[in-house]
RNA sequence: GCGCGAUUAGCUCAGUUGGUAGAGCAAUCCAUUUACACUGGAAAGGUCGGGGGUUCAAGUCCCUCAUCGCGCACCA
C-alpha cells in the first residue's frame, strides 16, 4: 500500500498534479481520445458544450465555479459514456461592460476620458485589461477541475469571431433584416451610447407627480412626473371616450412654455389610462418611446411640424429660458424640473404635487439613468417576413417567416427543451413582447459595424469597398456592435463557421447549453435566433438553466456589497472536489443556493472518508493476496472471479440498483440528485455498514466468504471511483492512480474509463 | 396588471413519474490501543404554510387563501 495513505488527504498536494497529467494525455481534446474500442473515444458519438463565455471585465465569483462544476460534471460523465466529447471554451469581450470598467480605472488613476486618449489608445488599454483578465479566469478554469479544450479557445473579439460577425451581419443586412432606422432608443448618458431594451433595470424611487396646465389659455391639465420633457410636447393625448374632454379632440393649442413655443393637437388614443392622473398627458415623441409611437400612429411629426428635441446626450436641456430665475437651457434635466416647477408655480399654473412610486429606467452596466432619445440606430427586424428555404421534405419550397417565428419555433417544433420546464413558458412569454433589437453601440471597445458611407452611398460588405479617384473616401460607421451580436454565433462560430469546418459538421448542434436563468433573453433567445437563421438549424438541444449563487445571508453577490467569495480561497482550503460537491449537491436546476462553507467542509471530509476507504480496503486484501491479481504494485480484483458468497451476490445487486438509479439520473440532467445518491452509498451504506460488516467477516468468516468479500469490496471500491469521478475528479483520478486500479486493462486515466453502467 | 417560484427538522435545503418524510450544519448521550476524530454508534427533532378536493394512497395532482421572493408590462 502506498504510503500516501497514511496520512489525509491532501487536495492541496495533489490537485494541480493531476491536472496537469489530464493535460498531458490530451484527452480533453476529443480528437486525441483513445481509437483502439469501437463505439468509444474518437469512434464514439458526439457530445459538445460550449463554455458560456465568462466576461473579460475581471475574474470569476461562486455563480462561474457552480456553472463550471455543473458542466464538468456532464462534460466527464459523457466521455466515460464513451462519447467524442468536446467542451469548447472562450472569454467575451463584454464591449460596454469592458470599456466602461478600463474607462473608469483611467479616470480615477490618469483624470482622461476616452476622448482625451481617442480610439487607439483606448482599444490598446482595454484589450490589455482584457488579457489579463483572460489570464486570470483561465487560471480559474483549470483549479476547478475542468476539463475543457484548451487547443479550442475562443474569444468573442478575435479574428475568426470577427469574420463570423461580419459575414452574419451582411447576410441579415443583405436580407433585409438589419436595417438603420431613426427613433427613439435606450440612451445612457453614463456610458454615451445605446442600449437594448434588456440591458435595462429598474429600480423604484420616489418621485413627484404634477398636475398643471401648459398656459390659462389651454383647457386641459395634465400630469407628468418629468415637467422638463413637456417643452417638447406635440400633443395632448385622452382616451376616446372620455367624456370629459371629447370635445377637445382635433383642436390645436399654442402655448409658450418655460421659454419654449410649443403647439399642442388634442389626440385620442386608447393606450391613454382614463384613470391616472387627469386623464390627459402630454405627448413627447422625441422623449419617450410610448409617445414617439403614438406620434407615429396619430402623424404627428410632419415637415411643417418636425421633431421637437429638447434634451441631448449629455442629459442636459437644449431649449427653455436661457437666463433669469428660471434658467433651463443647459441644465441637467433634474435640475431643470425644478426651474420649470418653480416657473409653473410663479405663473399659478401648477395645481397638484403628490409623491408617488415611480420605476426608473437604469443602465445595467453603467447605473445611469436611462433617457429616451431620437437617434439613428442600426436594428434587427423580429417581425419582419422573409424567405426562408425548406429544409428536409420541405426542400425545394420556399416560405415567409419572421425571426420571432423561427425563435418560437426552435422550442415548439424543432424540439429544444428547457430545464426547468418553467423557462420555456418565461421564452415564450420574452418572445411575445420582443421589439427590434438595437444593435449599435457608441463604444470603441467591439466589433465595429461593416457598414462604409460615401456621401448618399451605403456599403455593406465583409471588408472594405476600395477607394475610387475622383469620387469621395469611403468611411466606416464608427459604431460597435452590441455584445450579444456576436455571442449570438458562440455555439458555431467557436466551431469555425462560417468555413465548413469538420467540426461544425461533428458538433453541431451542440449537445446541451448549461447557463444561468439571468441570461435566457440576453443569450440564449440570441442563439437561437442566429442559429435558427443563420444556419437553418437550433444551436443545441437541451439548455439547462441553473440559478443565482447568493452569500451566506441569501443576499445576491455584488461589487456593492461587497461579499464576493472568492472560489480560488475555498479551493485553497477544502479541495476543488468539495467545492463543486458543495455547490451542486441538492440545488436543483433553476433554482437560486447559498454559499455554506460547512457544506463544502462535508464534502471535503467524504474526500477523506473515500480515502481511508481505500485504505481499510487495501490493507485487508494485503497480506492475503489469494487469487486477487496483483499486477505491477497493483491491487485489484479478479475481473473473473464468480464466487461470490449469497451475501455479496446480495450487495452487488443492491448497488447495481443504485447505480441504474444514479444514472437514469445523469441522463436526466438531475446531477443534483445522483450526486447525493453516490455520496449517501459510499458513506452511509458502503463504509459504516459494508465495512463495518467486513471486519467482521474478516475475523470470523469462512476463507470463501472472506475471499469473496475482498473481491466484492474491490471491485466495488473501483467502480465508486468511476461513478464518483465527474464529481469529485481529483482524489478519484489520485487513487485510481494509486491502486493501479486501470492496470486490469491496461494502465489508463479514470477520465476516459467506462462509466459503471 | 400578467405570469412564475417558494413555504418540509432549530438553521440551510433535497425529495425525479402520487406509495407512509431525507441530507448538511447545530444540539443530546456514548465510544478513543478502531481504515478514517476530516471518526463511529445511539437517541432526539417535522399534524411537509392554512383550508378544501381527487385517489385505495397526496409533501407530490387540482382548487382556494395567506406570507415571502422573482420576471415581464405599466410607470403621463
Amino acid at each position: 500500500m502506498n504510503d500516501k495513505f497514511l496520512k489525509p488527504y491532501n487536495p492541496a498536494d495533489t490537485e494541480d498534479r493531476i491536472y496537469q497529467m489530464w493535460l498531458d494525455s490530451g484527452y480533453f481534446n476529443p480528437d486525441k481520445l483513445p481509437a483502439d474500442e469501437p463505439g468509444r473515444g474518437v469512434n464514439g458519438e458526439p457530445f459538445s458544450i460550449v463554455l458560456p463565455p465568462p466576461n473579460v471585465t475581471g475574474t470569476l465569483h461562486m455563480g462561474s465555479a457552480f456553472m463550471l462544476a455543473l458542466e464538468d460534471i456532464m462534460v466527464r460523465y459523457a466521455r466515460m459514456q464513451g462519447k467524442k466529447t468536446l467542451w469548447v471554451p472562450g472569454t467575451d469581450h463584454a464591449a460596454i461592460a469592458t470599456q466602461s470598467k478600463v474607462e473608469k480605472d483611467i479616470m480615477k488613476k490618469e483624470g482622461k476620458s476616452r476622448h482625451d486618449l481617442g480610439r487607439a489608445e483606448l482599444l490598446k488599454r482595454v484589450d490589455a485589461f482584457a488579457k489579463e483578465s483572460h489570464d486570470n479566469i483561465v487560471v480559474q478554469i483549470r483549479k476547478m477541475g475542468c476539463s475543457i479544450d484548451w487547443s479550442r479557445e475562443a474569444f468573442t473579439l478575435d479574428e475568426k469571431r470577427n469574420f463570423a460577425v461580419r459575414t452574419a451581419f451582411k447576410k441579415m443586412y443583405d436580407d433585409g433584416l438589419i436595417y438603420r432606422g431613426f427613433r427613439v432608443v435606450n440612451w445612457d448618458p453614463k456610458g454615451q451610447t445605446t442600449i437594448s431594451d434588456d440591458e435595462i433595470v429598474y429600480e423604484t424611487r420616489k418621485a413627484k407627480l404634477y398636475t398643471f396646465k401648459y398656459s390659462k389659455e389651454i383647457p386641459i391639465s395634465i400630469s407628468t412626473t418629468r415637467p422638463e420633457t413637456k417643452l417638447g410636447d406635440m400633443a395632448i393625448a385622452v382616451h376616446p371616450d372620455d367624456v370629459r374632454y371629447k370635445q377637445y379632440v382635433g383642436k390645436e393649442y399654442d402655448a409658450v412654455f418655460a421659454g419654449e413655443p410649443i403647439q399642442l393637437k388634442v389626440i385620442a388614443d386608447i393606450s391613454v389610462e382614463p384613470e391616472f392622473g387627469t386623464g390627459a398627458l402630454g405627448v413627447t415623441p422625441a422623449h419617450s418611446t410610448i409617445d414617439w409611437e403614438m406620434a407615429q400612429r396619430h402623424e404627428l411629426v410632419t415637415e411643417a411640424r418636425p421633431l421637437k428635441t429638447v434634451i441631448n446626450e449629455y442629459a442636459k436641456m437644449v431649449v427653455g429660458f436661457d437666463s433669469g430665475d428660471f434658467k433651463i437651457k443647459d441644465k441637467k434635466t433634474t435640475e431643470a424640473r425644478e426651474a420649470v416647477v418653480a416657473w409653473l408655480r410663479a405663473e399659478g399654473l401648477l395645481e397638484k404635487e403628490e409623491d408617488i412610486e415611480q420605476n426608473i429606467s437604469v443602465a445595467e452596466r453603467t447605473g445611469g439613468v436611462v433617457e429616451p432619445l431620437p437617434k439613428l440606430q442600426w436594428f434587427v427586424a423580429v417581425n419582419k417576413k422573409f424567405t426562408r428555404e425548406g429544409k428536409g421534405a420541405e426542400a425545394g419550397t420556399t416560405r415567409q417567416v419572421t425571426l420571432k417565428e423561427l425563435m418560437k419555433e426552435a422550442v415548439t417544433a424543432d424540439g429544444i427543451s428547457i430545464i426547468p420546464e418553467r423557462f420555456e413558458r418565461i421564452y415564450f412569454n420574452w418572445i411575445e413582447n420582443l421589439r427590434d433589437w438595437c444593435i449599435s453601440r457608441q463604444i470603441w471597445y467591439g466589433h465595429r459595424v461593416p457598414v462604409w458611407y460615401r456621401d448618399e452611398e451605403v456599403y455593406c460588405g465583409l471588408d472594405a469597398p476600395k477607394n475610387e479617384s475622383g469620387k469621395g473616401e469611403w468611411m466606416q460607421d464608427e459604431d460597435t456592435l452590441d455584445t450579444w451580436f456576436s455571442s449570438g454565433l458562440w455555439t458555431f462560430s467557436t466551431l469555425g463557421w462560417p468555413e465548413e469546418t469538420a467540426d461544425m459538421a461533428t458538433y453541431h448542434p451542440t449537445t446541451i447549453l448549461e447557463t444561468g436563468s439571468d441570461i435566457i433573453f440576453f443569450w440564449v433567445a440570441r442563439m437561437i435566433l442566429m442559429s435558427t437563421y443563420l444556419l437553418g438549424d437550433i444551436p443545441f438541444k437541451t439548455v439547462y438553466m441553473h440559478g443565482l449563487v447568493r452569500d451566506g445571508k441569501g443576499q445576491k453577490i455584488s461589487k456593492s456589497l461587497g461579499n464576493n467569495i472568492e472560489p480560488l480561497d475555498l479551493i485553497a482550503k477544502y479541495g476543488a472536489d468539495a467545492v463543486r460537491m458543495a455547490l451542486i449537491v441538492g440545488v436543483g436546476p433553476g433554482n437560486d443556493s447559498k454559499v455554506d462553507e460547512n457544506k463544502i467542509k462535508a464534502y471535503k471530509n467524504f474526500a477523506n472518508k473515500l480515502w481511508n476507504i481505500t485504505r481499510f480496503i487495501l490493507s485487508s486484501a494485503e497480506g492475503d493476496m489469494g487469487p486477487l491479481v496483483p499486477k505491477a504494485a497493483a491491487i485489484t480484483y479478479d475481473p473473473n472471479f464468480e464466487s461470490f458468497s449469497a451475501a455479496d451476490i446480495i450487495l452487488r445487486d443492491e448497488f447495481n440498483v443504485i447505480l441504474k438509479d444514479i444514472t437514469s439520473d445523469m441522463d436526466a440532467y438531475r446531477l443534483y440528485l445522483a450526486a447525493e445518491k453516490i455520496y449517501g452509498y459510499v458513506w452511509r451504506r458502503f463504509a459504516d455498514e459494508i465495512l463495518e460488516d467486513s471486519k467482521k467477516i474478516f475475523k470470523e468468516g469462512t476463507a470463501a466468504d472472506i475471499l469473496s468479500r475482498k473481491q466484492f469490496l474491490l471491485r466495488t471500491l473501483h467502480t465508486i471511483l468511476r461513478a464518483l469521478h465527474p464529481f469529485m475528479p481529483y482524489v478519484t483520478e489520485e487513487i485510481w492512480a494509486l491502486i493501479g486500479a486501470g492496470n486490469t486493462d491496461g494502465h489508463r486515466l479514470l477520465i476516459i474509463e467506462k462509466w459503471p453502467v
